[in-house]
DNA sequence: GGCAGCGATACCCGGCCGGTATGGATACCG
DNA sequence: CGGTATCCATACCGGCCGGGTATCGCTGCC
């Protein structure tokens, strides 16, 4: 199996449709269609249904397009490492949410820069997603947080467990309630909605955002309400409240890396990381 | 790049010596050397530094190489995984080194064979390396233990843990004594030596072995002494004797399995696996 | 029933992969 | 010190295959 074939068949079996599929690759449909039956014939499994007006994944199908997402973020991944390592002047780059654990981020920037040995960091700040760039190999280590981000097919070392608070206008009715429980905010129309793993938005009524900037501003608005790990409540800006939601999952920031890396700055970086627990 | 092209690389790698790389790539040696050379032009990465007599990787090439074996096996298992699916009777295949655990396995098969929806399970004995099919996906899960399997990009529940004892004739001169050290059975000429993961063995002046069949055969024959976990106790031969190594590592037996699996029937062996540890 | 959308088929062309022959460099040996 | 064996690179050629255009056949839908 060619990772030619398999970006094809994770092109087709995303969009459904052969066409849309070969303009996205960049080539004509008919190549399209062929390459993927060659794959079924040499696979032995049929991949797809094609009703000549409808197409859709067999099992099959369906576990081959996960395999094949992995197999190409770790192709994607290794070119990235290979040319990295070839480069004369080593470096880590750490992946973040923007505006999310801003706090432990700068700690331990410094805390590495002082580090004898210490190599360039580069910092990559995520809107959301911040595990794709380490699996696809933009970045070497990633700050994440249990249990929003996944962390499955990494290697992760807790740093840190904390609460949530809802964040909410100081005007809004549930502000002086306190605490809150998540039955309570669950239900409200203007909860904020984070967009999935594929991008799109889970059903429901509340303003969907897509980041943290977003997010305050809406909230500032009173268009929304969102519930966050409790450092939010740091710098919060005038005119909001948070209010501590105590059955809300509790939030662990965790430091990831893919698994295998045996890079000397990487393994500095972690220990730095794990040592002001 | 090209599965074709890193499995030119890998060969490459491996051998170190293009004509015998492309003697086990089963083509010629000029279209390789061609093809190393195009992978290195379009990644723009130097990977081999040859001099006409010697081949050797460069750093890149080292992390080129890493990446790639698990890039190739990522590969082999998203076809073997791909065709399991579309079998329709749907089945599990488990990993176990073949001699160790043999009660915990068959607990585990029984107390699973007994769940409602169980299927077909598959044994899949191995030699050492058990992790390896894992990687590859000629197994869905594995029996593991720690710290003598490597267990780096698997999601692993802990089963249980023992200590080890020095297993040896009873006429040892060391058989006597207890507890024992590590101190005192590792500078042992007769210490058995196990393969590493690339099938060499380590230095050393003790046996070479490959299974534990050979192991007792020659501890039986006074040629070797093994360190163990504790259950090799059960069932010694005549004549061997199973003496305590207080400070050992403590060997963990795990549950492992390739992250991202959302199989049904997975879910339920690993259950039944931790309900009884 | 006509039409639009979509995948499959037919056929052609060019590039690339693989082959053989050979050159050039280096270590080894007499 | 020259000969030779070893080993990788280069040169060149042929066939296969991937990609293109044109077109057909099927299926919902107005």
């Amino acid at each position: 199996m060619e990772t030619r074939e398999l970006r094809y068949f994770v092109a087709v079996a995303e969009e459904l449709n052969f066409g849309r599929a070969a303009e996205r690759l960049g080539i004509a449909q008919p190549p399209l269609s062929r390459a993927i039956a060659q794959l079924e014939h040499r696979l032995g499994v049929e991949l797809l249904t094609r009703t000549s007006r409808r197409v859709s994944l067999t099992d099959a199908g369906e576990v081959l397009l996960e395999e094949g997402r992995a197999i190409l973020g770790a192709v994607a991944a290794a070119e990235r490492r290979t040319r990295a390592a070839a480069a004369d002047r080593p470096s880590l780059v750490v992946a973040a949410k923007a505006g999310s654990s801003g706090e432990v981020l700068a700690k331990l920037l410094d805390a590495y820069a002082n580090e004898p040995g210490a190599v360039t960091v580069e910092l990559l700040l995520c809107e959301s997603n911040t595990h794709v760039p380490l699996l696809d190999g933009r970045a070497d280590v990633a700050l994440l947080h249990e249990p929003y981000d996944p962390t499955t097919g990494l290697d992760v070392e807790v740093l840190g467990t904390e609460g949530q608070v809802a964040v909410m206008q100081a005007a809004h009715p549930l502000a002086g309630r306190s605490p809150l429980r998540m039955a309570d905010v669950s239900d409200l129309p203007e909860l904020a909605r984070w967009p999935r793993s594929d991008g799109t938005y889970p059903d429901g009524a509340g303003a969907a955002v897509r980041n943290l900037t977003q997010l305050f501003q809406l909230i500032e608005l009173g268009r929304a309400v969102a519930v966050l790990p409790e450092v939010a409540r740091n710098g919060l800006a005038e005119g909001l409240v948070a209010v501590p939601v105590v059955d809300a999952p509790q939030v662990t920031t965790v430091i990831a890396w893919p698994p295998h890396s045996r890079s000397r700055a990487l393994a500095d970086l972690v220990r730095v990381a794990t040592g002001f627990s």
